[in-house]
DNA sequence: CTAGGGTTAG
């Protein structure tokens, strides 16, 4: 029995993943006219895919005399296990038009997950009318993949009637179920599935925690890993480890970050690729930018997310010139760049104005590396050119570019137009912005600001009446304060703070010197036709003031504060707090909605840039 | 011989 002693060969290079071997009995197969026997190629295809070799096994693929179900759900996995979904969507159609092949119940489960890691909804309902017309149509497996893909593309409703349709239910069904609620914060639905999984294993706490951690409720997510560390659930692989590593990242709390960190080091994960990148990114975010280098620069192996990871980071914190260092660093070791890449680095482009630089880069995704640019590359150009006064070129863009802009872009080139003057292409872009968001009062303000700067004050009082009748709900501001292992939440207005009158008697400090430097408040971002004392005082009390006192009043002279906003800094904060850095000499980091500013000096790493 | 669940960068 030759061709079964062969097919145990080839078990055994898929098992140690030996190359040589495998191209060895290939040409030994070839030689002795084995080929003809499809059993024994389909399972070199599988052998040539699970070693990585995907374009040799494309090659033999296309070089079968005969292909049968087997030969195409091998090679449709592979695709899916290269990580390339696109390829094998687009490969299916000539199963049926080269081979008159139907999908059987595994090529389903391809297309079904292909669909799934791509987000198709509307191709992955095809695929599921298909099959429920196929033979297949009662087939596990395909439905637990469909339950998946339902979950990925954000509907657990519709991936829910899938779940219950299946007869005996086992941990894949549960844990795709259990992940699509909890990742679109459908919190009690996921615990209530979860609660009632038979067997809670690793992977259904993964599917759990990570899950919430996606919807952005990092805190669930945090008190279910210490549960689950309480039920002495084995951390075997460290899946769930960079969910929670990424949550830290989501809270940008630095100390909590850290424990994580001891964690991984403890559990001994730290010199896993995809763990490293999650902590260089979660250094970043939680500003500790040297920490995320340190990281980075003790990592043995790094691919395209670790390099992109940490240039994003010091792309955010304003260090253009290490951005482009370390791209250039990640070139010459052979990582190619990809979409997220340059977006980071056109992001610190626009950081610093460097508008050449930004443009080449563009140019250099398109034709250097073929890179469709995204919504989000246009974004970033635009408001590169906007901010550096190159509005007719951005307009033109904005107008010839294959994509609708959303609202931030038209926000950002309004307030472009603000800085340079050009009160008739703000218009323009107001009028796109209200069509977007009618309610949203921040476009009102500054319409009015730039017909005033133009003269025009009967526009300009025509869009503060606006602004009156809009029924304004704004989100109320805080801001977390961190120094050393030492935290504090502040509201804006706060005034039942015990240390209320220490905290205003330094403001009160402050505001003496920084007027005598010169500073004038600017009350132009105050929405409410008030009296100019009452804005002023208004604007005193904004969260971030009162938890840099607060930080000033308890810390370590020397000590970075840190801080965290949820709303965005206002014009007027970011000028006290340039001045407040320089006066009393203490670095001062905030992470608000929208980026981060490193306050030092008297500047700010985000070039007055926000 | 082939399929399904949990992970990192915007």
């Amino acid at each position: 029995m030759p061709i079964l002693h062969h097919l145990h060969q080839l078990k055994n290079c898929a098992k140690h993943r030996s190359i040589v071997s495998t191209k060895q009995l290939h040409g030994h197969f070839i030689k002795l006219g084995l080929t003809k026997f499809i059993h024994l190629t389909n399972t070199l295809l599988n052998v040539y895919a699970k070693c990585n070799l995907l374009e040799v096994a494309l090659q033999l693929f296309d070089e079968m005399p005969q292909r049968d179900h087997v030969s195409w759900a091998t090679i449709l996995t592979a695709q899916n296990q290269s990580n390339l979904p696109k390829k094998t969507l687009s490969m299916f159609p000539p199963m049926f038009s080269f081979d008159r092949l139907l999908p059987d119940d595994f090529v389903f489960a391809s297309l079904v997950k292909a669909c799934g890691s791509l987000g198709a909804i509307k191709h992955g309902k095809q695929v599921h009318g298909n099959f429920l017309v196929s033979p297949f149509f009662d087939d596990d497996v395909v439905k637990s993949s469909l339950v998946d893909m339902y979950a990925k593309c954000g509907l657990p409703g519709n991936g829910r009637l899938v779940f219950d349709s299946i007869k005996s239910k086992n941990m894949a069904s549960w844990t795709a179920m259990i992940h699509g609620y909890a990742r679109k914060g459908r919190k009690e639905e996921s615990l209530e599935l979860f609660s009632r999984v038979p067997v809670k294993d690793l992977f259904a706490w993964t599917a759990l925690i990570s899950g919430l951690v996606q919807s952005g409720d990092a805190v669930d997510a945090f008190g279910l890993i210490v549960e689950m560390r309480r039920k002495r659930i084995s951390i075997i692989d460290p899946l769930v480890l960079s969910s929670i590593v990424g949550a830290s990242a989501n809270l940008a709390m630095l100390e909590l970050g850290k424990q994580v960190h001891g964690l991984v080091i403890r559990l001994g994960y730290e010199s896993c690729v995809f763990i490293s990148n999650a902590l260089v990114d979660m250094y970043a975010k939680c500003s500790d930018i040297l920490a995320a280098r340190d990281v980075f620069s003790r990592m043995s192996r790094r691919d395209v997310v670790s390099w992109t990871s940490i240039i994003v980071g010091a792309a955010q914190h304003g260090q253009a010139e290490e951005a482009f260092y370390l791209y250039d660093k990640m070139v010459l070791n052979g990582i190619k760049p990809n979409e997220v890449t340059f977006v980071g680095l056109i992001y610190a482009c626009s950081h610093v104005g460097l508008v050449n630089r930004g443009r080449q880069l563009f140019k250099s995704m398109v034709e250097d590396y073929g890179i469709h640019p995204s919504l989000q590359h246009y974004t970033c150009l635009l408001d590169l050119l906007g901010r550096s006064g190159y509005l007719e070129e951005a307009e033109a863009i904005i107008n010839s570019m294959p994509f609708k802009p959303d609202e931030p872009t038209w926000a950002a080139l309004l307030s472009a137009c603000k800085q340079y003057g050009n009160a008739k292409m703000a218009i323009r872009f107001a009028d796109h912005l209200l069509s977007l968001k009618p309610e949203e009062p921040s476009t009102y303000i500054l319409l009015s600001n730039i017909y005033a700067s133009s003269g025009l004050w009967e526009h300009a009082s025509k869009s503060r009446h606006m602004l009156e009748t809009l029924e304004v709900r704004k989100e109320p501001g805080y801001s977390y304060v961190y120094f050393g292992k030492e935290s504090q939440m502040f509201y804006a207005g706060e005034s039942s703070h015990p240390m209320k009158e220490e905290i205003f008697g330094l403001l009160n400090e402050l505001d003496v010197e920084m007027r005598r430097r010169g500073y004038v408040p600017d009350t132009s971002g105050i929405l409410h036709n008030t009296e100019h004392q009452e804005k002023e005082r208004q604007l005193f009390w904004h969260s971030e003031r009162l938890a840099v006192a607060y930080g000033l009043l308890n810390s370590v002279p020397g000590t970075v504060i840190r801080i965290v906003k949820n709303l965005r800094v206002c014009g007027d904060c970011h000028a006290v707090l340039k001045l407040i850095s320089d006066i009393v000499r203490r670095e001062i980091i905030v992470r608000d909605a929208k980026r981060y500013h490193h306050f030092k000096d008297g500047k700010c790493s985000c070039n007055d840039f926000w």
